[in-house]
DNA sequence: TCCCCCAGGTAAGTAATACTTACATACATT
DNA sequence: AATGTATGTAAGTATTACTTACCTGGGGGA
């Protein structure tokens, strides 16, 4: 399914619908073999077989080889957002907040590299992508950084005289390619140093003075 | 072939050699199916259909499909090397040279959808790409940037605390998010604007005084 | 003039692969 | 016990990227 079917998530009524096996085994299995190999030279074969589940389980539980990545990106950011957000709650200044996330990202993209992978490389080549529920969450994670510029604009600490999407493109922007090239290369990121340049930048700009 | 060959591009001492017909034929159909549909569901058949060739001339000029989509992107890159060294050689200052650069780019990938959708969205995904001479031509703009900015350092326009290639990337990576949705969903983009608010953001920073 | 060579062009075929269909089995609920 | 539903399987099929073997025409050396 392009969206992750509501059935196999928590329910608080009901308590949690355990996952068919081989749908986790699957999705298991997918996450394994892009730590080596990009998606189009992954096969159904290949991911029936290392996750010795029947390759047509990948289309009873996913649209299809596409919706199985989807699927496994959707777990990621679920993840993803949970961290992010644990991490900027109890900080009080916007600055601050996006200082912090700009951290939290990066350090994300290092320690997971197959998260990062999938989302700077392997979906955007995808219109159906941008329909997916998949797609939604991301966009969700950007409204969130838009509105700490907004509230960091609102304080005083932003300037106000530019849009606030075209800062939040420019700090989504700047961290993406600060990782672009670790991860395609597997270089080793240095997490915090990258952050501080990269947030110092983001404030005060490279103009001297 | 994964490096376009030589015999094709203009030689200084025999005169320009013809393109096969087929060849310029083909890289236009690719082009034009680029207009309306993504790489991956853009198939052979159909490309020697529009260019009105037979499908084995793919095999015979290119590597394979992938190698033409390479082989278009390459012919972009040698007109936006062309345009960007043009307009940034006669201005002095290294951040006026980048103010100008940043608008050019911008104003490249909005007037160039195809050339925007193959560089940003298509390529990066194949890892055979990076061993590419098309990919040696990015990154020989990646360090021409790079040679602005450590000019601008050297004559103390720009701050000499932050790494060159952070400040590089940082600006890469503005430009391709500020035009990444509106490559994606065909959206316009307002050039002078957007590269305004850009290097203004990327010179003074976002955050207040 | 003849021959040959080779680049440009073609038609038919092949192996691989994403996806489908029809069927079997376990299991919970009534 | 019966029945319906979710999980799992095996055997296809259509599509598609890529290959192979062949044809054609023209330029240049003998």
């Amino acid at each position: 399914m392009a969206s992750p079917s509501a059935k196999n998530v928590r329910t608080e009524d009901r308590g949690p619908t355990p996952l068919p096996p081989a749908k986790r085994k699957l999705a298991d299995a997918m996450r394994r073999l892009l730590r080596t190999k990009d998606f189009n030279s992954i096969t159904t074969a290949e991911i029936s077989r290392t996750a010795e589940a029947n390759e047509a389980l990948i289309y009873r539980y996913f649209k299809d080889k596409r919706g199985l990545l989807h699927q496994v990106l959707y777990d990621y950011l679920l993840d993803f957002h949970m961290e992010i957000q644990g991490e900027i709650q109890a900080v009080p200044s916007a600055l601050d907040k996006l200082r912090c996330l700009v951290r939290a990202h990066i350090r994300m993209y290092d320690s997971n590299r197959v998260f990062a992978k999938i989302l700077l490389l392997e979906v955007r080549n995808f219109p159906a992508y941008f329909e997916s529920s998949t797609y939604r969450l991301v966009k969700g994670y950007g409204k969130m950084v838009s509105r700490i510029i907004a509230d960091g604009v609102q304080s005083g600490e932003i300037r106000d005289d530019i849009p606030v999407p075209r800062i939040r493109d420019l700090i989504l922007g700047g961290i993406e390619h600060f990782c672009m090239a670790a991860v395609i290369f597997g270089h080793e990121i240095s997490v915090a140093l990258a952050a501080d340049n990269l947030s110092d930048l983001l404030f005060k700009g490279f103009e001297k003075n």
